[in-house]
DNA sequence: TATAATTGGTTACATAAAGTAACTAAGAGA
DNA sequence: TCTCTTAGTTACTTTATGTAACCAATTATA
């Protein structure tokens, strides 16, 4: 029998780009610190889920919160280090579309 | 307003690898051609969502399907050009799985 | 003084996806 | 005939996601 088993190193990092949208959000966030609401109309997600994956990113270390107090009130998320330390997965992500996606058919899976 | 999207090819490859599973039954298709029944134990996959994403990942050009009619009959997934051309991305995110994630708790996201 | 506008969310509910376990088909061998 | 093996499928439960309405804090406007 065999008993070889998928680092589970890989395994946790790839449960966590699993996680629909997660990836989208890490991307977007790659161009600089940006407010929720601007998340929301970019990447297309709904509030209720941001505000959902914006908490389990910034409870694994890879996004932080900053708040400032100004009317109305501005909160920014960014990519801690480790978040940052995606950009080359999502450029090889990136460079693999670009030759093997068909711009004509970018339809959802 | 702002007006600017996320580049479709981006959003389509990452809308695949943000499936549950895909990304993990890609990788372990990188190691060689391999059946059904392997493919459930070495993942931890039941066999109803294994069908369901082979079927999805044949359909994408990123697997193939071979029947070998022996007793009993043996059927084996391997990967595509298109489907091993992913194995850039998958090293990067083994890259950073092993700089970012520690193994002492490598629980589910 | 009341009303409205803005940001950054939350709540309640409907729908879709995933998990679980039992079942099936086809062929070969006892 | 009965059993074994592989490669699935079916029916049902649980979890995740989508949708839209709502809320709190603060300031501008009528």
């Amino acid at each position: 029998m065999d008993t070889s088993v998928i680092c589970p190193r890989f395994e946790t990092a790839i449960s966590l780009l699993s996680q629909r949208w997660t990836g989208l959000i890490i991307y977007q966030l790659l161009s600089g610190p940006q407010r929720f609401s601007h998340l929301t109309e970019v990447i297309g997600i709904s509030g209720r889920l941001l505000s959902e994956r914006l908490k389990n990113l910034e409870a694994q270390g890879l996004v932080s919160r900053t708040v400032y107090p100004e009317t109305p009130v501005r909160i920014e998320y960014a990519l801690t280090e480790k978040g940052f330390s995606l950009k080359p997965v999502m450029d090889e992500i990136q460079n693999w579309s670009q030759v093997w996606i068909d711009p004509a058919e970018t339809t959802k899976v």
